[in-house]
DNA sequence: TCAGTTACTATGAATTTAGTAGTAAGTCAC
DNA sequence: GTGACTTACTACTAAATTCATAGTAACTGA
């Protein structure tokens, strides 16, 4: 048990949490730090290398490292060899990875609202060159999230 | 400078963060931590007592004090006296605090993905009944956040 | 060959977090 | 009106994490 990254007391937390019915909870476990979030932002903007999460963060090599290895290890990242020779490698998105997307745009754009002074970084499509403004709507009923009266279910 | 909860190293790491151009970073600043997160989930779910985070989060009680005072302090929730003698406050949810529930259905929906094995807590439409699955969108074009190309445009 | 690059690891100090116990100001039962 | 209990904390210490600096290994390029 906790043969590679044992003495990170985040491991037991994240066994607490991981294990737990609240979805919410069981993602906290993998990426419930800032470090996380933000190596996953750098991913997304095209990072995949050791000293480019390190020189944009500031964030202490030995932090990195952990990081790195558990994202890795929770498949939100993947190791990918490019050189043999010296032995290089960089660290880029799974589609689990991908698909943690929505969660950055969704706090990007509670960010915009509450802390939204100021120089901000922005985000256009692409295709149309409108500025993106992310919500986050229930797929069976097209209704935002927070509009309307939510029935929670607890297992068993 | 830091004259309230001056012994907490987050409060550096905060205002490095929030003076960042990138929003994901100012929200993390506030929110970028497990138990400010969880602390969220439970008082969307209506916990609004010192004693029920405490019990519902077995969290130690220091660790509450902070995450509650931070968290009043960056208008996510708010104080308010429910009794004068004794003097008992409880924590409510202030309209920056509840705009954050579409960051938890985002968290929520990608561990329904990727985490989603054995019991878990599910979330309903209260008036059709339905399960609620979240998406973020772009309100301009309706295309979920990934599907389309981004440009990320920096300040200055 | 010698400085520079990349991807780390080692180490120890500083900081944060956790856990237990205790306190203050009550209420409630009898 | 006394003792048990509740609520919302604070004090204190120990444990764990995080940070910063320095160092290493294996190259490259001039």
């Amino acid at each position: 048990m906790n043969l590679v990254v044992s003495h990170y007391q985040k491991d037991i937390d994240m066994k607490n949490l991981s294990n737990q019915p609240c979805l919410i909870a069981r993602s906290l476990a993998l990426v419930g730090d800032a470090w996380s979030m933000l190596i996953m932002r750098d991913a997304h903007a095209g990072l995949t290398r050791f000293d480019e999460f390190r020189k944009s963060l500031e964030i202490a090599p030995t932090m990195l490292t952990a990081r790195l290895s558990a994202l890795t290890e929770d498949g939100l990242l993947e190791k990918r060899r490019y050189s043999d020779r010296p032995p290089r490698d960089e660290y880029v998105l799974t589609e689990a990875g991908r698909d943690f997307l929505p969660v950055l745009f969704a706090i990007g754009a509670w960010g915009r609202k509450y802390r939204g002074g100021g120089d901000v970084t922005r985000f256009f499509d692409a295709q149309t060159g409108t500025e993106i403004d992310p919500v986050t709507i229930d797929r069976e009923t097209g209704a935002p999230v927070g509009t309307r009266a939510i029935r929670t279910v607890l297992p068993g």
